[in-house]
RNA sequence: GCCGGUGUGGUGGAAUGGCAGACACGAUGGACUCAAAAUCCAUUGGUAGCAAUAUCGUAUCGGUUCAAGUCCGAUCACCGGCACCA
């Protein structure tokens, strides 16, 4: 027998598949369909690491196996290209993000094919090809047409040493990442996508949807659907100040108002207010903290504020007068940017009227508000509070929001803690927006038959020192003339963040070499949606709910017949580097799985990454047990020389193979390849036990194995002369009644403690296994002079008597 | 801080509320070898015992249950996300 060479065997089956499609997706419509998706990479400069291949050959595994089991598959990859990591490393070494993107995705596509991925490599896409993100730029244009795109001012983190916009992760503890400048926020002006306008949708729609369960809530958090009022209040400058509060309830005990540094009113009451320095020094305060550290409400930091000299607010409830402050723990962003301030019944509220002073009183009763602010809406009694007293809670919330109805002074609301979508960037390597100014028409969209708009080629990346994009240099791209008018105008210069492209890929696949169309509307029709779809938790909130705002706006226009692009959706943990931490090139703990591939092989890999542990759960990498793995495969392998004459299954190994057959089908299904491949080498254990294995056992461990190793597989299957490829095979079936022995091992327990064992017929009954069971010595003699309160029994396998005395 | 998650031998991990530690890695001893590597065999949670066995043991504290790693409450530690990284 030849030796196991990974080296040799690996390439000479990763070629014969690419030469021969085997894994090429045909629009073969007889056939049921399955459509597995794992998130398309972002090619770094790094290139792969060993991260990347967990969802890869995870979802590999199951699509292997549903092509066996008469599926048609589609498992595509592309290429999430465009974004900032590519721009910074241009603006450093002086190399077209361009140029460096192909030499990545080049390198990353090598990487992928070593490791035996069944991928569709007839269908692999790129975000950074005209030819794609002419599409991304055709969906801006309907989202605009839709009323769905609008400009808003915005405020970007500003360095003001590079005169650059940062991105957030470039702002670290408030300084600029690059060049340690002081950061300020500078207001632009900048796309947005109205995504709250979905926000219902995306939350009632999760509900006939296969999420895990995480992922769902993660999502309905996000989205922060709350329940409450808007309610009204009067202020002795005149004006009405509108507030968003989800405790109505609780308006008797508003002793003071809250309103955010940037609330519009404080421009409009200058000429009323006394002390607008102290004002505009806490504004300038504010503006350099994030909304993250504003709403910070760690031990040690003290709520901050200024009181509003000279306009007070009216409670509408109780009539009173009381104070207006702002403070950065109010957000503009969320609700109305202002709030009434009920200290007894909110935590924050109460931390700031003990700083200030100010009078706390309880409108619910139920808790100390001499210690704490009591936020318990389940036990609570309304006091204090005119005509709600005695309520509970949820019968004051009714009360109070008729009562605001009746009197005009508020009413209910629904409110989403989502925002719009910020949508602009000012950088170079991105899709351009598909706009044009012009004074006399304002926006106007590049007519769709001049799609794409291609990104020029251009050799200076630095923003310029307005911080527009470096496109705005760029005078013979941006002056234009008006599609509408033909007067001159000018081109956007902002472009599309990296999350467009990445919105809507799921369904390019489907036809990926489509000119005229996004997609044909029948491959959309029979591919669509996407079945399982699985993914890192990092992209739950941002990038899942994009994708499924996108797909949601694309049905509504008729271009898609699904309501969600998503059937199911999983999440794999990550591979950690060794010493347990997060693998980064900072840290040095990063592997390269060409360096496994190389010693080891990528079946050897595989296998490894696969039985690491929990598919779900963060696994540190450890160079030393891959040799485990390694191990297993090389057992496979010289099995060759302990073949059996018979080619049936011995009678012994019906039960080991019938139920390995059943557990690896279930498992894989389940993504647990850990204790399917823990299946396989016990199965392998048995046969080595049994001094060998005929040629059917192997098959079937071949077979099963497949998934997992798929060049082993192949070429060991060849080599025994068992026919045609495995991968053109059908699946293994099991029998029911061949898994079961005839006899099981019952445990006989006194109070829940293990006091014996007992062998007995599988199909025996409660009442003949219990007397079985008092028969035993030690049962007999730990049941002597005491009194059986109840007797357990657990078909097939337990039984237990709670004794007392 | 807010939201989501995790915590089990020396290590990675397994376990529909029903024998905790499957399957591996490592370690120890042995076989083979001039020797080493590789391979094969045996042992391997702690404590006590020659052994049968007993007893403790799933981050900490408490609860529910005949029975808890699993369910409930509190605490601690760690990880992911927090809207311009992808």
């Amino acid at each position: 027998m030849i030796k196991y060479e990974p080296k040799t065997i690996e390439p000479k089956w990763q070629k014969k598949w690419l030469e021969e499609k085997t894994f090429s997706a045909t629009n073969d419509t007889t056939k049921p369909k399955f459509y597995a998706l794992v998130e398309f990479p972002y090619p770094s400069a790094q290139g792969l690491h060993v991260g990347h291949p967990r969802p890869y050959t995870g979802m590999d595994i199951v699509a292997r196996k549903r092509r066996m089991q008469g599926y048609n598959v589609l498992y595509p990859i592309g290429w999430d290209a465009f974004g900032l990591p590519a721009e910074n490393y241009a603006i450093k070494n002086h190399i077209h993000p361009a140029t460096v993107t192909r030499e990545n995705i080049d390198r990353f596509r090598k990487q992928i094919q070593a490791l035996g991925i069944s991928f569709d490599w007839d269908r692999e896409i790129n975000t950074t090809d005209p030819a794609y993100y002419k599409w991304t730029q055709w969906i801006f244009l309907q989202m605009f047409k839709k009323g769905l795109a609008y400009k808003k001012e915005m405020s970007v983190n500003w360095c003001t040493s590079c005169k650059v916009v940062l991105a957030n992760e470039e702002v670290v503890n408030g300084v600029c990442e690059r060049c340690g400048g002081e950061v300020t926020h500078k207001v632009k002006s900048q796309w947005m996508l109205k995504i709250t306008e979905y926000a219902s949708r995306l939350i009632d729609d999760l509900d006939g949807l296969d999420y895990i369960e995480r992922v769902a809530t993660s999502q309905k958090n996000w989205i922060g659907r709350s329940h409450g009022a808007e309610i009204t209040f009067g202020t002795t400058a005149g004006d009405e100040l509108q507030v968003y509060t989800t405790r109505p309830d609780t308006v008797f005990g508003a002793t003071y108002m809250v309103i955010s540094p940037e609330h519009a009113y404080l421009k409009k009451w200058a000429g009323l207010l006394a002390n607008n320095n102290a004002i505009a020094a806490y504004q300038e305060e504010a503006a350099h903290k994030s909304d993250f550290e504003r709403t910070e409400l760690s031990k040690d930091k003290e709520k901050t504020g200024v009181k509003l000299e000279g306009v007070e607010a009216l409670n509408p409830a109780t009539g009173e007068r009381i104070p207006i402050f702002i403070s950065d723990y109010v957000l503009a962003s969320y609700g109305t940017g202002a709030i009434m301030a009920v200290p007894g019944h909110d935590e924050r509220d109460y931390a700031f009227a003990k700083k200030f002073g100010l009078p706390i009183i309880e409108v619910v009763a139920g808790g100390d508000i001499e210690k704490a602010a009591f936020t318990d809406c389940e036990t609570g009694v309304m006091v204090n509070s005119g005509f709600l007293n005695g309520l509970a809670v949820e019968e004051a919330k009714k009360e109070i929001t008729d009562w605001l109805l009746r009197n005009n002074k508020g009413e209910a609301k629904t409110n989403y803690k989502l925002r719009d979508w910020v949508f602009s960037r000012q950088r170079y390597w991105g899709e351009p927006i598909p706009m044009v100014w012009c004074e006399t028409c304002g926006w106007v969209p590049v007519p769709e038959d001049q799609l794409p708009l291609e990104l020029p080629h251009i050799e200076e990346f630095e923003p310029t020192a307005e911080g527009d994009s470096p496109l705005a240099r760029h005078d013979e791209w941006v002056n234009t003339t008006c599609p509408h008018c033909g007067g001159p105008a000018k081109r956007e210069t902002d472009t599309m963040p990296q999350w467009a492209g990445s919105s809507w890929y799921f369904l390019r696949y489907c036809d990926p070499h489509n000119t005229a169309q996004i997609a044909a509307p029948e491959a959309l029709e029979y591919w669509m949606p996407v079945d399982w779809y699985n993914g890192g938790m990092e992209h739950t909130t941002l990038h899942l709910l994009y994708s499924r705002f996108w797909h949601k706006f694309l049905y509504d226009i008729g271009i898609v017949k699904t309501k969600e692009p998503y059937s199911k959706r999983t999440s794999h943990g990550m591979i950690l580097g060794e010493n347990g931490e997060k693998m980064s090139k900072s840290r040095g703990n990063v592997i390269n799985p060409d360096v496994v591939v190389d010693e080891f092989g990528a079946d050897t890999m595989r296998v490894y990454e696969m039985f690491v542990g929990d598919f779900e759960k963060a696994a540190p990498w450890n160079t030393s047990s891959i040799k485990g793995s390694r191990r297993f495969l090389d057992r496979v392998w010289s099995l060759q020389e302990m073949v059996l004459p018979s080619e049936d299954c011995r009678p012994e190994m019906e039960a080991p193979v019938h139920r390995a057959i059943k557990k690896v089908t279930q498992d894989i299904e389940q993504l647990k390849h850990n204790t399917a491949i823990a299946t396989l080498m016990a199965l392998l254990n048995d046969f080595l036990a049994s001094g060998g294995v005929t040629r059917g056992e192997y098959k079937v461990l071949l077979h099963l194995l497949n998934p997992f190793a798929p060049h082993i597989t192949e070429e060991i299957w060849e080599q025994m002369g068992f026919g045609a490829p495995i991968s053109g095979q059908s699946w293994p079936v099991w029998q029911e009644d061949k898994t079961k022995e005839d006899t099981v091992e019952i445990v006989v327990q006194l109070n829940g403690k293990t006091r014996a064992h007992i062998t007995v017929a599988s199909n025996i009954g409660k009442e003949e296994a219990i007397a079985l069971a008092k028969a035993e010595k030690a049962i007999a003699e730990g049941l002597q002079g005491k009194t059986i309160a109840k007797e357990i029994w657990v078909p097939g396998k337990l039984v237990n008597f709670a004794v007392k005395g």
